[in-house]
DNA sequence: ATGAAAGCGCTAACAA
DNA sequence: TTGTTAGCGCTTTCAT
């Protein structure tokens, strides 16, 4: 720790200035080719470090990003995180890692942490809790570049980048219908989060541009968990005129919506048809094997980043504000949701 | 961004000197409590918040760790991330993630920058391909604390957060063998990676101590990954003598094994038993449910995090530099390894 | 209990 | 093309 070696090292052992080797360190243009020979030269054999605390004082920029997750447990979130530090680091920014818990409070005071460890701007996926804004807002209005992913909100001007869940929903339920299902169940995720009002609504349209009945007992409001997929699944065998087929808004309710069903002798596929969402790992690997959608989160990690990173060079960040990057939903046909059963 | 509050703002509006405000910021004893109340109560009123940058320039600290893993993407890692982070953010500590991706050269990457992002510390996972520990030596020279978590490297003096791989293996294996398995094979991982030799080893004991015979047919070398499951479990039924059971060194091979295995309508459990290691999601929803072992992935983190900390506060960084913790494992039995086929 | 002054290591305007 | 100088905002001796 004691000993460093500085720019002044080098600038002594040369007899130049600090800001010579500065310069001569980040390639100014106006440095001759030889005094920065000779500088790399030094640099490389004291095995100098440029001291990033001092530069990023200095300069004002961190190059460091913070990421605010509701948890890196989630498969979902880790694998977004993988996106964005692959591209990140590619560009010589580090990433900060912040888990809200997917409460409002701990969201909030990641804000404050990242805002206060300066870094240059922040990649955001809402907390489940998060119904109050102002922290977004106001980081934005102290010009902070921020950008959503996944888990967005389009009514406050910040840029986000989400996969496209209504036509998603639509097509997963759409399929259900061209196979031949004819009463199309739905356990909805909680509404006050925006993906999950998004599958219902493609849900409820794929339902109309068949000219099917929209029926409120066939929705059903889950919590995104196995045990509210059961759940779902009994109400809906509770009733007098069944479903015989379940789009689920996440792929823990799908399975448990399988489990309720088979547990109950019903053949998937077949008798009954079930389609998740989220392309989680275990779907190919459960009886039946899961329809799903892929939400492309390694990309959505990659485009994050790139346009987190134009706000950051931008100067007016007002101008691109209302950049929305939409990536398509990869649909993936399985067994649960054929109609023949695949043995 | 302009107009930024600084102590100087606080101080001027007082009327008392920078020094003071910092004082009193911090709690400083020497500083009356009249004027920390000011202080505090003017710094509140213009939302001031310390520069944290600045403050690490000239303390030293920088209050934020390095955390190295191979893959964000992969299950075990984040849910590692979690508990670091959980416990660093509760202690104040702000979590650069870095990945190797598996790679020599991306984890001396991943050391330089965290090493130049002046953390207090790094936690590290090392990468498969990693041979050569030089950088680790390095890091340890310098007296940058670091803590390995699950893959450790005894041979150089780091200490280390680990579970005990050898006895969840003898166990895993015993059980098989109280079960009733006769012939029980092993997919070994990686032999460079020290857990999976432990596991080996864990294996091969606890045959030993129930006087089987060790047999190399029995052992198949794999590389963590389905296929490589299927492969083994091919291999293992091509002989003439059959194995009756397998302990997978991981979850995804058992999973190759069970889906080979099945394929071959030879039962499991009852004709054929199955253990794997890792605990990972999937293994509760396939069908039969997988017994595995769970690695306290969540607790890792958490006490890696506290080991790294003592390290950051003693001055003395050599003197617990050979501690080790050792998690237990935890044994989640299941269908798969159970004599009696459940339904 | 507080002030004065120096400086962490780097960068950037301005000069030369 | 290079040097001079002045800080970035904070912490920390050393005085008082």
């Amino acid at each position: 720790m004691s000993n460093q070696i500085t720019i002044s090292t080098i600038a002594t052992e040369l007899n130049i200035t600090p800001a010579t080797v500065s310069r001569a360190l980040r390639d100014h243009p106006k440095i001759s080719a030889k005094t920065k020979k000779s500088v790399l030269r030094v640099a490389d054999r004291l095995n100098y470090k440029r001291n990033k605390i001092a530069s990023s004082l200095r300069s004002g920029k961190t190059h460091t990003i913070g990421v605010i997750i509701p948890s890196a447990e989630i498969n979902f979130f880790g694998s977004v995180v993988h996106g964005i530090e692959s591209l990140a680091n590619a560009h010589g920014y580090n990433v900060l890692i912040y888990q809200s818990n997917e409460t409002h409070q701990q969201e909030v005071k990641g804000m404050e942490t990242l805002i206060a460890a300066r870094v240059d701007g922040i990649l955001v996926s809402i907390a489940k809790d998060t119904t109050d804004n102002s922290h977004f807002v106001e980081a934005k209005e102290k010009n902070i570049p921020l950008v959503f992913f996944d888990r967005a909100n389009d009514d406050i001007g910040i840029p986000s980048v989400v996969i496209d869940d209504y036509r998603g929903a639509f097509l997963a339920t759409d399929h259900l219908i061209k196979q031949g299902y004819k009463r199309i169940a739905h356990v909805a995720g909680p509404q006050n989060i925006k993906v999950f009002r998004d599958r219902l609504e493609g849900y409820s349209n794929a339902l109309q541009a068949n000219n099917m009945q929209k029926n409120t007992r066939y929705i059903y409001q889950g919590n995104i968990s196995i045990e509210s997929g059961r759940k779902a699944a009994s109400y809906f065998l509770s009733q007098k005129i069944k479903p015989d087929a379940v789009f689920a808004a996440e792929d823990f309710t799908a399975l448990g919506v399988i489990k309720e069903i088979k547990n109950n002798k019903i053949k998937i596929p077949g008798e009954f048809g079930v389609f998740g969402f989220a392309n989680e790992l275990f779907g190919e690997h459960i009886s039946p094997t899961l329809s799903t959608i892929d939400q492309q989160t390694v990309l959505m990690g990659k485009e994050a980043f790139k346009l987190l990173l134009q706000f950051i060079e931008e100067k007016e960040v007002s101008v691109i504000t209302q950049k929305k990057i939409v990536l398509e939903p990869l649909l993936i046909f399985r067994e649960s949701s054929s109609r023949k059963k695949i043995k």
